[in-house]
DNA sequence: TGTAAATATTTGTCTAGGACAAAATATATA
DNA sequence: TATATATTTTGTCCTAGACAAATATTTACA
């Protein structure tokens, strides 16, 4: 029962260690040697000792973690107040998109958002999809949007349940858009699902969606599927490649830990795409996984797999 | 640092105890405290003093964790040792409503699932779904189905992926029959989501169906929304109804804990609906909550609603 | 006899500071 | 300019005690 929780009974919630580890994914051991080290974050304590994360701290270390999973220290940057790291979020290289063109009807969007025009929101979408097709629309509307509603989420810009309605209504689209793809027989067949503690879904489902448009068979079999589901997985469906999405929010050492695991315990036959745009950054390659650090590249990650199994017959 | 020869080092995995932790789901902190009182697992330790589990620690492991989430207590099992454990597993009680009479369609269902028929069950689905309309195919098929395939599990009759390959197909079916109901304008306004610690979505699905067909207006959060969140999404969105989902592995009474604390936050003049099957064993009924104890009783509770603001008018 | 309150047990999370290896950066050498 | 070595940074693991929430059991009472 390790997802077990002190149940906040007054107002709010009490933002004990537990809690704040989930919400900003950082490790109670990170919080603690955080403290330790550098002085911050400094929380209070109850009666019985034990922390109590003030809100603004919180949402410091959101920030601070955001930075993070883009490159940065934490030597250089824990110390900093909120507006020091603010700053810095903006003068982030972004995403490899080249944001400042589409930049303007993404932030109508967003602004359809904030002003909780729910419907009108997902009008505008309804009508990218169409006009773009799935794979642009993956690629130059839901990909970029993402990013830009976790930042803005991750700096008070926007409350969580604006951004649980956003991925809702993503979700939807996606499903809708994936839902009617014909089952074509091709190859490759192309298992998907997530890592346990890989709880997102949009990542997942962009995934699905650029695959199935290129004539992937794909299986999903949603987030969060232990290692030996997966093997036990691929086995059963004769799947030829693994497909595994990571967001932003994962630990890198965690994430390569899990796949190196299950790189062992997979069949060599079978190939592990691991899809995010954490690979970015990553240095040491695991031999046997491929990353895949952009859903642009999908398309001729595809086509190498195809070239390199022209010959799939009665083996 | 030597990391050129660090490619190949030890043949088998090294199963530490952040590697147990993924694979297991107990947290670390289980994990050293069962051993120090249960004496189970007893890792041997590394050069470095560090825990290595062995595998066959690990698979048993996983069969415990498997059992407590059924309801068995740590202190009972986890000194047994693994055949005893799996002759347990096949004796663990099914939910209550074992309903034969409809086992029969429902089971060539579940037998494709455990065939790996992907394609097949899916369009059996959809078949049913046409035939029976959105509300009859949530209430008969969809329901019964996810009680049935939720104690194959937990009798280890079928395997977690397939679980989750169950789940998803659901998912991908309720939402497109979910999505394209047009935007009525009508009453009631229903916010749907779960509390914290509830992540399954296909209650919530069905939830939404069927007060979608029955004319409410819904908008969904998906699923974990804090309390706070969601009192700030219903003033948002005008909400005359919050709508919560309650899976069967929640315990009573920290939703009961949840609900009267979002009472408390919530204006009066929101209504709160607890859907979930586990309100038919509840006693104490909470004041300003109703509760929901079947997806049948939905159109009734609507009606009632509306029977007592059949005046919603301009304010 | 059944229900509610009180007591006892079980169980997971929290605390502390020390230790160490893997990763990242800086410096020296060919 | 590349490669090996040194230094710093950083996260995870260690021990063992404490405590409150969750659950089981007993007692009190209608």
């Amino acid at each position: 029962m390790s997802n077990k929780e002190k149940v906040g009974r007054k107002t709010a919630q009490p933002s004990t260690i537990g809690t704040v580890e989930r919400e900003t994914g950082l490790s109670k051991d990170t919080l603690r040697i955080w403290e330790r080290r550098y002085g911050f974050p400094r929380p209070a304590r109850d009666s019985n000792g034990e922390r109590v994360y003030p809100d603004d701290q919180v949402q410091r270390l959101r920030v601070i973690r955001r930075l993070i999973d883009r490159g940065l220290r934490p030597g250089k940057i824990v110390r900093e107040p909120l507006h020091v790291l603010s700053t810095r979020i903006g003068k982030l290289p972004t995403q490899d998109g080249a944001d400042v063109a589409v930049a303007g009807p993404l932030n109508d969007v967003l602004q359809l958002l904030k002003a909780h025009k729910v419907a009108e929101m997902r009008q505008r979408l309804e009508q990218s999809l169409m006009r773009l097709g799935v794979e642009r629309f993956v690629l130059e509307v839901v990909a970029p949007l993402t990013v830009l509603v976790g930042d803005a989420w991750t700096q008070g810009r926007i409350e969580i349940f604006e951004e649980h309605l956003y991925t809702e209504q993503i979700q939807h689209l996606l499903r809708q858009a994936i839902g009617p793809m014909p089952e074509t027989g091709q190859t490759p067949r192309v298992l998907l699902t997530t890592l346990r503690g890989e709880e997102h879904q949009i990542g997942l489902l962009m995934a699905h969606a650029c695959l199935a448009v290129e004539g992937a068979q794909c299986i999903s079999l949603g987030v969060q599927t232990p290692a030996a589901g997966i093997v036990q997985a691929a086995r059963a469906h004769r799947a030829d490649i693994v497909g595994l999405s990571f967001s932003p929010a994962v630990q890198l050492r965690v994430a390569c830990a899990g796949l190196a695991d299950l790189r062992e315990q997979l069949d060599r036959s079978v190939a592990i795409w691991a899809g995010g745009a954490v690979w970015q950054r990553v240095r040491k390659t695991i031999p046997g996984v491929t990353f895949i650090s952009s859903l642009t590249a999908v398309p001729s990650a595809l086509a190498d797999w195809r070239a390199g199994h022209s010959q799939p017959a009665s083996g």
